[in-house]
RNA sequence: GGCCCCAUCAUCUAAUGGUUAGGAUUCCAGAUUUUCAUUCUGGCCAUAGGGGUUCGAAUCCCCUUGGGGUCACCA
């Protein structure tokens, strides 16, 4: 942690528009901001939308709508590089006047051509200087770009917060690259440098896939004369074969996390341990995280989505919720439990043994709803002849048990008929569970009867004596 | 292909140059449970390979191999 009052951090997401949040952007996201406000700084959120043709309205939205989901909260209003043109334009403007930018008026075609030469000799593509130092008449009809004068010789060093310094050789990576389409909209490397700078991020805190582009940056803020922030490059999430995720890998989409059941405290704890560790520590609350992130502990290495890690932490916090926050959830998955009176019963129940909201959704309304039929298997297995006259000695103990309402309640009469009868629990336990389950799993039966009480219980053991 | 990054159980990871290489997830087994799940206990499983440096290397250096990223008038 940087000492306070003496350094403000700056951090920032910087998403390109392309429809929702990623969940490789989330992480990001959750590092820069886990910094930012450890340090009691800043997180900006700017939306990289400099190529018009793809510009996306609602993706800001989305990425917003995400934010909240998980609680993230950026700073300030939400910057759309569309909107700063006449910045990049002014900023552009002034390397031409400095004369560390210049005009090209080389064709696509030529520019192609030249890659293609150059391929063919084996030599690297790579714009060959040839408007640098142009003085004579452009070449009629031409609109130029607009270069930049990146150094000819030497290196760059890459002071990176988690790789350590990356040194750069500038022969082998550099040109004088583009910074303005003949078009006159800015292209990325300049964008976000001038950005970054002008919002003062301090940390750049990004995916390694743009350590490479990190060179051409320098070459711009040192144009500039701005200072260079410090940059943090994570490794990227791999799925199982090893490469970066995409779509094709499931829920790459953070909306589709709340969709499948997942809860907000265990995708964040689970990206927060990608790469990142505090000892034997697994479970970290937002607080913890605040308290103990430092983006210099990160890893250097890639770390592969591991769907089984996530499962176990939602059980996590499904298992420690409290029941009226689990309720308010449910109510997304149609679970409407505010005024059901045996709601405690019912949630203390299930969320021991429900990996995702879906699936305690799904096991609430095995309870609620009477089954629909009895699964043939579970029939065979656990409903004998002599289970008739089972149950129906239990119905007749549920009738004259007076008021039952805990699931100790229902056991007495479950462990009285099995005394009268003088038969193993397993007896009246196997055929009970058909009739009120409609299969051979579920929850203990003294709390599935006293969740639907004896009415509905009776009922339930009506239905299979019926059944056939 | 050029450049860059990376390399501890299947997976996420821990280990001031000195540990029987630790924890977690998965998997397997046992216990608990009327069932399933939970929970508890136990178990399987790793320093990619080869050279150095050092009394001593997972840790530092070099090479090899493997993997990944990136090379646009995309971001």
């Amino acid at each position: 942690m940087y000492p306070k009052g003496i350094l403000m951090v700056v951090t920032r997401f910087a998403p390109s528009p392309t429809g929702y949040l990623h969940i490789g952007g989330l992480r990001t996201a959750l590092l820069s901001y886990l910094w930012a406000r450890r340090n009691g700084g800043t997180f900006l959120l700017r939306i990289e939308d400099t190529d018009f043709s793809r510009n996306d309205e609602a993706a800001a939205l989305a990425i917003v709508e995400a934010f909240k989901w998980v609680g993230l909260e950026h700073d300030g209003v939400i910057e759309y590089q569309s909107n700063r043109l006449p910045i990049y334009q002014e900023y552009a403007q002034k390397l031409l006047d400095a004369g560390k930018a210049y005009k090209c008026y080389m064709s696509k075609e030529e520019l192609e051509a030249l890659r293609e030469e150059q391929s063919a000799r084996k030599e690297r593509p790579k714009y060959d200087n040839r408007y640098r130092d142009f003085a004579g008449t452009p070449p009629e009809g031409r609109e130029a770009v607009i270069r930049i004068k990146a150094p000819l010789e030497g290196s760059i060093t890459v002071h990176d917060g988690v790789k350590g310094d990356v040194v750069f050789n500038v022969a082998d990576i550099l040109d004088d690259f583009i910074i303005a389409r003949a078009d006159g909209t800015p292209t990325y490397n300049f964008v976000v440098a001038v950005d970054d700078a002008l919002m003062g991020v301090t940390d750049v805190i990004r995916g390694d896939d743009h350590l490479s582009n990190t060179p051409k940056q320098i070459v711009v803020y040192e144009a500039l004369g701005f200072p260079v922030p410090k940059f943090f490059h994570v490794p990227m999430i791999h799925n199982h074969e090893g490469k970066k995720l995409s779509k094709r890998d499931g829920a790459t989409d953070v909306m589709a996390y709340k969709t499948l059941g997942y809860t907000p405290e265990a995708l964040l704890n689970f990206l927060v341990r990608l790469g990142w560790s505090h000892g034997d520590q697994e479970i970290f609350s937002l607080q913890e995280m605040l308290e103990l992130f430092d983006p210099s502990d990160i890893n250097r290495s890639a770390s592969v989505y591991n769907a089984e890690k996530l499962d176990w932490l939602n059980s996590h916090y499904i298992k420690n919720m409290p029941n009226e926050k689990l309720c308010e959830l449910l109510e997304f998955y149609g679970v409407m439990l505010v005024s059901h009176d045996k709601r405690e019963i019912l949630l203390d129940a299930l969320k021991e043994r429900s990996k995702t909201l879906v699936e305690m959704a799904n096991q609430i309304n095995e309870i609620l709803v009477r089954p629909a039929g009895f699964d043939e298997a579970a029939l065979k297995k656990g409903y004998k002849e002599e289970s008739k006259a089972i149950l129906q000695t239990f119905a007749e103990a549920l009738k004259n048990g007076g008021e039952l309402h805990l699931p100790t309640d229902y056991h007495h009469v479950m462990e009285a008929v099995v005394a009268q009868l003088e038969i193993g629990f397993g007896k009246i336990g196997q055929p009970l569970r058909i009739a009120l389950m409609g299969k051979l799993s579920g929850p203990g039966l003294d709390t599935v009867m006293a969740i639907i009480g004896v009415d509905e219980t009776l009922a339930r053991i009506d239905a299979l004596l019926a059944h056939q």
